[in-house]
DNA sequence: ATTAATGCAAAGGATTTGCAATACC
DNA sequence: GGTATTGCAAATCCTTTGCATTAAT
């Protein structure tokens, strides 16, 4: 995650709609939120058992499904880089873009505009009303491309 | 598939590439050429099964990871609305995106050269190399809206 | 006392792989 | 004859689920 803007406060959204939640998935709640890259179940669950080692995976399964249920996580690809993985991050309130780079792996992310008039242009055209959109790019990055 | 407009001849691009296959091979190509809507692995495979029941599920995977690497089809997720299968269509000159509606299912194309013009403002503002974009939106469509 | 959440282990679906048999040039 | 492809079954990876136990209100 390049860069933390505009991210949901997860504990005040989930306040704000009243959802209670039980000590582990508080945890969780929080561990994702602190998260400084996109992270996978596994790794997310690995983090969260450094504070309580009780953390089931199913637990963490558990966990992002209500989340990407409320709207408040969205589940990535990330171009499938590493397997059929899927890659978890806090939602924000505008739309962003990645960016894989398939020779190092890097993430990028892009936040602009156009993405969203793009999305406008769209449901215009096509009458469709969106609820979630993903873009993503595969290639090279800068350094990547050198070599 | 919406519109059929300028996707891949596949037997004209693997002859100028000079890729020789096996008649199972070519076999596949043709089911994926003349598809009329995004085909799964599994529905690829039993469409080739109709015209040759020795076909194997691991032929139609090696086949497509084949027609992935020369850049020949692309592989989909469409917003993941049946588990997490993916789906293949013959890729175009031109992008174009998806559309997924939780409802119905259906899946909706559309071409834009605002999706192009997205796709070079990023090459530049992020360095990036682009080799392969996708472009997933999820919503209800018009009819489904209206219900 | 209900209702919901958890751990565990097993099941599940999609895809990939090892290897012996077969097809292709 | 040598290289690439196939079939088959097993393995793999990620994720979900059933169910008995435990926690939360």
């Amino acid at each position: 995650m390049s860069e933390l803007a505009k991210r949901y406060d997860l504990q005040a959204e989930l306040a704000r709609r009243q959802v209670r939640l039980t000590r582990q998935r508080r945890l969780l709640v929080d561990v994702i939120q602190g998260a400084t890259r996109h992270l996978d179940a596994e790794t997310l669950w690995k983090q969260a058992q450094a504070r309580d080692p009780s953390i089931n995976l199913a637990t963490v399964y558990r966990t992002l499904g209500l989340l990407k249920k409320l709207g408040l996580v969205d589940e990535l690809d990330l171009m499938h880089l590493e397997g059929e993985k899927h890659f978890y991050e806090v939602s924000r309130e505008h739309r962003h873009l990645h960016l894989a780079c398939f020779r190092c792996g890097s993430i990028v992310e892009y936040q602009t505009e156009a993405f969203e008039g793009l999305q406008k242009q769209v449901e215009a055209a096509c009458g469709f009303s969106i609820q979630i959109g993903r873009l993503e790019f595969g290639g090279l990055c800068q350094e990547c491309r050198r070599a």
